[in-house]
DNA sequence: GGTGAAATTACTGCTGA
DNA sequence: TCAGCAGTAATTTCACC
């Protein structure tokens, strides 16, 4: 279903999404209007989700990454989970396996900005009952990128 | 250093990374040469870190997410760190605050093949002393945006 | 910093293979 | 699905403000 040219085409975008076409079409060898027919087809098949820019986080005062745990009571998991959702300083929202609970990822300027999302934002929507908190010190790797299978 | 314009153009670039340059100019209100050099500066500036690709985990058999917490023996968290970072399955890695500790965020095909990366593979990394696996059990949000400050 | 025009380069829809 | 072409559109440079 996905040949390796295409697989090729992907992976050419995961390094480098802003590249212009024909500088993909040179690289796999096809003419460019067959990689744009191939993109645009893997787009319409929900392979190709969007592209992102990334930004430097430190850049605006979101540097600081903190993990934290949401519990639950039983039944409110739905709500607390869309209401966390919306928190933009959120960026992952993730229900995880043990007790009725969340992990979420957070980005803040400081821990001091952390402790009043956690209280002032957090810790009173309806159903949440504790929050387990782990700060991060420093970040080796972070990146959204999908190993894909070779080409062979 | 970054003034209403440049933010509204940051804003238009998290919202769909491959627009034209011509869209943004005209949204923006600026030249499309203007719009391109200030791109460009921020670039440069590494306000604006790359551009990347979202694609779909389920099409490429990535669709298992899971946290991990990895210890380690003392003194060895930056060999360590550097060798989780080398797995390609493994797409954060951070070392968090409390006992000497990473936290790790992987994608695998199922819980079958995320038990093979943890014994084989991560286990067997000099300093690694104790895992603690939490799966995801559903996802309800996942992004990289970082709150951008309001344009007054 | 910005504009606007000119040159270059890229995109994209067709057609026929 | 592909290449090639033709028309349209976007990018990029540059002289000038």
């Amino acid at each position: 279903m996905i040949d390796n040219i295409s697989l090729q085409i992907l992976k050419i975008l995961q390094e480098k999404a802003r590249i212009p076409n024909v500088e993909v079409s040179r690289r796999v060898g096809l003419a460019p209007s067959a990689v744009l027919e191939r993109i645009r087809k893997m787009e319409k098949q929900g392979i190709i989700d969007g592209y992102e820019v990334r930004l430097n986080p430190e850049r605006f005062d979101r540097a600081q990454v903190a993990f934290v745990h949401v519990s639950t009571e039983a039944g409110y998991s739905e709500q607390v989970g869309a209401k966390l959702s919306d928190i933009q300083e959120i960026q992952e929202v993730h229900f995880v396996s043990g007790s009725d609970c969340f992990l979420i990822k957070v980005r803040s300027e400081d821990t001091a900005s952390l402790g009043q999302l956690l209280q002032q934002r957090i810790m009173n929507i309806a159903g949440v009952t504790t929050t387990k908190t782990e700060t991060v010190l420093s970040t080796f790797k972070e990146t959204s990128r999908i190993p894909l299978p070779q080409s062979d």
